[in-house]
DNA sequence: AAAGATTGATTTTTCAATCTTC
DNA sequence: GAAGATTGAAAAATCAATCTTT
């Protein structure tokens, strides 16, 4: 079976399906998958704007507020403003975050070790190749979407 | 690129595109890509239990009742009594549900179509061998984490 | 007008616990 | 006890609208 419908769904359905471990398997160790996702780039990248944030897990505005907020109630992550722009705030780690970031990082890395390990190098460039040309179809379709249809024009 | 780390992360924010875009296409013409893929399977499998639901989709049972209680909520599908199980209940499609489906369905596909269809035939196989193989993964590491951890053993 | 952040309402998803029936 | 379905509480995600600052 290698139609799109079949793959569409496969992709979805294991998709879904690690993601479920992961937040399992994190949520243990004291912060789910998103949760660790968001502070480990919090912590890579120093005070970060939310916007930044959103664009680069591809999120919602609201998704990271909303997420940002949680952390926030937690004590992981504190939020400042920008001193060059009165708009921005920039969200940095706490020690509790730090910490928190550095209980689950090694159970998210061995865990993504071990679900993409099995695969050769080949694969893995197969794969990446495959992504790549996956998500330039999709943003043609967002491109298309943002268009009125044919009709109107 | 082709680590794992970056693997997971561009599986990761593919999919939530290609969900996204697929959502919001089909919510213009009455019912959300989850609403539309459970009417599709519940119409192709005929009256359905929501274990079996689960069970394909990769749901938690609670997502499925709620999902269910959605559809039914707007009329699109009906609980009946099971005959033969009495703790079971059967999921089927009113009209409306056949009509949302139809509705949604060729949007759906066309859009399937266009995200996968610039894949070549040998990349469909190859996409469709690495998600194999990651389910085995991770199926593997769920069937770990049912185990108790190696010191208590 | 556009960018950055937030809020309100909703959907989709999870875990854990419960209830009935097998 | 296990299977099928439901419920309670919560996280994670969406859209659309709003408010402040640029």
């Amino acid at each position: 079976m290698t139609d799109a419908e079949y793959l569409s769904s496969a992709f979805g359905r294991t998709f879904l399906r690690l993601h479920r471990l992961m937040d399992r398997r994190m949520a243990d160790q004291g912060a789910s998958f998103a949760r660790t996702k968001l502070l480990l780039y919090i912590g890579h990248q120093g005070p970060t704007r939310a916007a930044d944030i959103a664009d680069f897990f591809g999120h919602a505005p609201r998704t990271v507020t909303e997420a940002i907020d949680g952390l926030e109630r937690d004590g992981l992550v504190r939020r400042e403003p920008d001193k060059l722009d009165r708009r921005a705030k920039r969200v940095l780690l706490t020690d509790a975050g730090r910490a928190a970031a550095a209980a689950t990082e090694p159970v998210r890395a061995r865990l993504i070790a071990q679900v993409f390990g099995p695969l050769s190098e080949t694969e893995r460039e197969q794969l990446s190749a495959i992504i790549a040309k996956l998500a330039t179809a999709i943003e043609a379709q967002e491109d298309a979407a943002a268009l009125p249809p044919l009709a109107c024009r």
